[in-house]
DNA sequence: TTGTAAGCGTTATCAC
DNA sequence: GTGATAACGCTTACAA
């Protein structure tokens, strides 16, 4: 059962006008007659006209759609990141159609081709950890489609990108530890493909230098999947295997932290007296666990807001990526709780 | 700029055919000479054709976009239910167009006209928590237009829904907490215009009767915005005042448990020795915190699954839901941790 | 001030 | 086997 949507022609019908000045009436232009546009105007109210945005978007070859192709829905962190997209999308005037591709190319890929096919206007993209060639969007940005970028951001030309300041956020939080006399800070390590993994471990590494720590590659231990249930088990070998004791731990994630917390806690190791902890982006559940987890605040929604900003912004030819490059870093600010103060 | 697509016509002006012939040949419609369709093919295939889904909705009525209505992106059940919509719709081909209500009335309502607007070929709903007044959704319903209600779903005449067995998710959480020899179990109880809240106080004060225990409205407090914060100073505040002192804690959320067991650990009260605390939703932190949460599970991804499975049935016409009144009750499942067992 | 006609991309219908 | 035409709903030169 379809919904019956009244149509142009059906007031202009019932009118006797045309549907050119019904079009007209509608939408106030000049030169029209106001008793007509009064006319046009209650019958579209009485018949619940509702224009056809398909039939709009065929006619002016504008959507105002845009995509969301993110790796995952049920993250935090992205999900905040949408909520940003939307509420800026939605405020001016914006659909927002969205796709998950659960880290798999190959959904990166058809959601691209089916978006594309749907005409949107733009789109925003986080890539999925498989991704390792980007030939897909190089190909659209060499056409001059709008794509913004966004966390997770492909080093290629002319790639328009949103990121937080990982280096930065690794950095503050490493010095932090360094400051309450930490000094053999492990560093829980994301997936090296990713660019976000590997800044937040040059800004640990960084951090260590600054303070006359030499990093030790023993230290930098890889959690590419982020869960605590792979940290918990990580760290507990560590605490036997290495040979230098861990006093810290700066984790690329706070499910990774959480799950060197429960390590500690295990093997009996106060946090935060004997052991401190350091987690990335702030998550929900940070000021949950106990003793609460300090954490580097990532700001997703900002995030959201700023990526749709810039591919509004290009859309309505407001900024032109030939002239102004723009890759856009926000700050990140160290969250200090209880995991690492003593 | 805008991406150069290739149309049928480029197509037949490079092969001197008809649109019409290389529309069939496309289609492998019968009557075609095979050489014609390899031509066309290859020539789609070098032009990189991709066919306009605006012009075909225009043409067919049909958008294959299904609108999704949600009060909240940051939200881990919600997130879950997303999920599950976005992969039930893409393996059949559908695309989801999102918005956020942010528990307003006024955005819910422009959200169904922008989508409208845009033709989508049904609509799953979860209302904000300012909806009272249903008349938006039965004006749809009445017209025969295609909307599933889940979660939060309202009670009126012939709505699909699909809901997770609140009643028996509480009832199953009270009873565990009686048998683990609670005796004074308080009820945090939800927002009261929901019916989900209103289920789990009513699957809590069956479980106590059925328990031999008449259930105490000064035991049922409100924490109707559920967050940590709210649970704990009610909480707190709750430990001084009650005449019975309670011994157990079932919130109708897991963040309410969250605060309340801060509450307990303030009070110098061991959980789950001297209090007993089950929350509701199994977030991802239950298992983090300490002790541990015990919750109760909730289905997010199978609801956003079932609610699309019988969404897009509806669309396609593969039931009708004049002849079957269906609202799907998926079940919960106790997950007991050590904030409950003693 | 209003009407006519063409066109956005596609396909169903009817011709040839 | 293939082509011409109309139609989906709307806007916009151009004409009246």
């Amino acid at each position: 059962m379809k919904l019956e949507q009244a149509t142009i022609k059906d007031i202009a019908r019932e009118l006797n006008l045309s549907a050119s000045t019904v079009s007209r009436a509608l939408k106030n232009y000049p030169g029209i007659n106001s008793e007509t546009k009064r006319k046009v105007k209650a019958m579209a109210e009485k018949l619940n006209y509702r224009p056809n945005a398909i039939a709009l978007s065929l006619r002016h070859s504008r959507s105002f759609t845009i995509g969301v192709i993110i790796p995952e829905v049920v993250h935090f962190f992205f999900s905040t990141v949408i909520s940003g997209i939307e509420e800026e999308a939605f405020s001016r005037g914006y659909n927002v159609i969205l796709t998950q591709t659960n880290e798999k190319l190959i959904r990166e890929k058809s959601s691209i081709n089916t978006m594309l096919s749907n005409q949107i206007d733009g789109v925003l993209i986080s890539y999925s950890k498989e991704t390792t060639d980007f030939e897909h969007f190089s190909n659209l940005i060499d056409k001059g489609f709008p794509i913004v970028f966004f966390d997770r951001v492909p080093e290629i030309p002319k790639a328009i990108t949103v990121t937080v300041d990982d280096f930065g956020g690794a950095f503050e939080a490493t010095k932090h530890l360094v400051e309450q006399g930490y000094r053999n800070i492990v560093h829980l390590a994301g997936p090296p493909n990713l660019k976000i993994s590997r800044e937040r471990s040059e800004g640990y590494q960084a951090a260590l230098r600054e303070s006359g720590i030499t990093p030790d590659p023993a230290m930098i231990v890889p959690c590419p999947l982020g869960t605590n249930a792979e940290a918990q088990q990580v760290v507990s070998k560590l605490l036997h295997t290495l040979k230098k004791k861990p006093d810290a731990f700066f984790a690329h994630n706070d499910m990774s932290a959480v799950g060197a917390m429960m390590a500690c806690k295990e093997a009996g190791l106060q946090v935060p007296s004997e052991v401190g902890i350091v987690g990335f982006s702030n998550w929900q559940f940070c000021s949950m666990v106990d003793p609460t987890l300090s954490s580097v605040y990532q700001p997703g929604f900002e995030m959201g807001v700023k990526s749709t900003q810039l591919l509004l912004d290009w859309i309505e030819k407001k900024f032109d990526p030939e002239k102004s490059e723009i890759s856009s870093v926000l700050v990140t600010e160290l969250i200090t709780r209880q995991s690492s103060v003593r």
